[in-house]
DNA sequence: ACAAAGTGTAGACTATAGTCTATACCTTGT
DNA sequence: ACAAGGTATAGACTATAGTCTACACTTTGT
């Protein structure tokens, strides 16, 4: 597919996705029987990686983080056990934020009961 | 206590400190018997107030949010179900917060059995 | 009394993550 | 064939959240 039809299917903008693009996210494919031109060709399978992209952007993660995860990923230049370690210690830093969320939860929870008691 | 104090127990820099108070996060109050300075004097409940901060943003709230719910909060304006209503909103996007970072914990635990049956 | 360290303000600078504009070329429908 | 719309690239611009510098004044230790 095109860029205009990936800007559709995962609701980012097309500045935005040439920005992830250029930033090394991920990259299409120029036709090579083509000559004419050098529109860019994204694979299916692309739209996965971008809705995985955007939601580890919107739990906090940069995307040097993204693309740090993504190169190692798909690099093969890791053995088994070291992509195992690197999606655990991602694994741990989702449960620190899990563990932060949970704790500003329960701050707002007790915050209610303040109110509730004419506290505040 | 006065900011370079507050900078150590937060362990905020000055100059963020200054910015957040700038920003209208929190404000200090200069004593009125002192005319020879306008140093800020800072409370100890400040020291809770700026960890909120710091949670707060870590998970990923703005400073803009921040701002607001605070605002909601120490405005007096507010009537206690009001209040109930402004900490169960942000509640509730704390929960899909968490249920976010569940989702990209899965699909992080998924890949690592996809490692161990050599799929990658 | 003097130097060193603290404080306040203003404004410049930086990093991150877009967002937009201009320009030029290409494709498609009629 | 031509207008309308799609694509690529480069570069300018914006917003957020700091971070740093310069300058002036104040306080404190010796």
């Amino acid at each position: 597919m095109l860029i205009s039809e990936l800007s559709k299917r995962t609701e980012l903008s097309i500045h935005t996705l040439r920005y992830y693009e250029k930033y090394g996210l991920f990259k299409g494919e120029v036709d090579e029987k083509v000559k004419t031109n050098n529109y860019k060709h994204y694979d299916e399978s692309l739209i996965e990686k971008v809705e995985l992209i955007k939601e580890a952007k919107e739990i906090g993660f940069t995307l040097a983080e993204i693309k740090g995860l993504l190169d190692d990923w798909y690099s093969n230049k890791l053995s088994a056990e070291k992509k195992v370690e690197v999606l655990n210690v991602k694994i741990a830093e989702i449960d620190a934020k899990i563990l932060q969320l949970q704790q500003v939860r329960k701050f707002l929870v007790d915050g209610i009961e303040d109110v509730k008691r004419g506290d505040c």
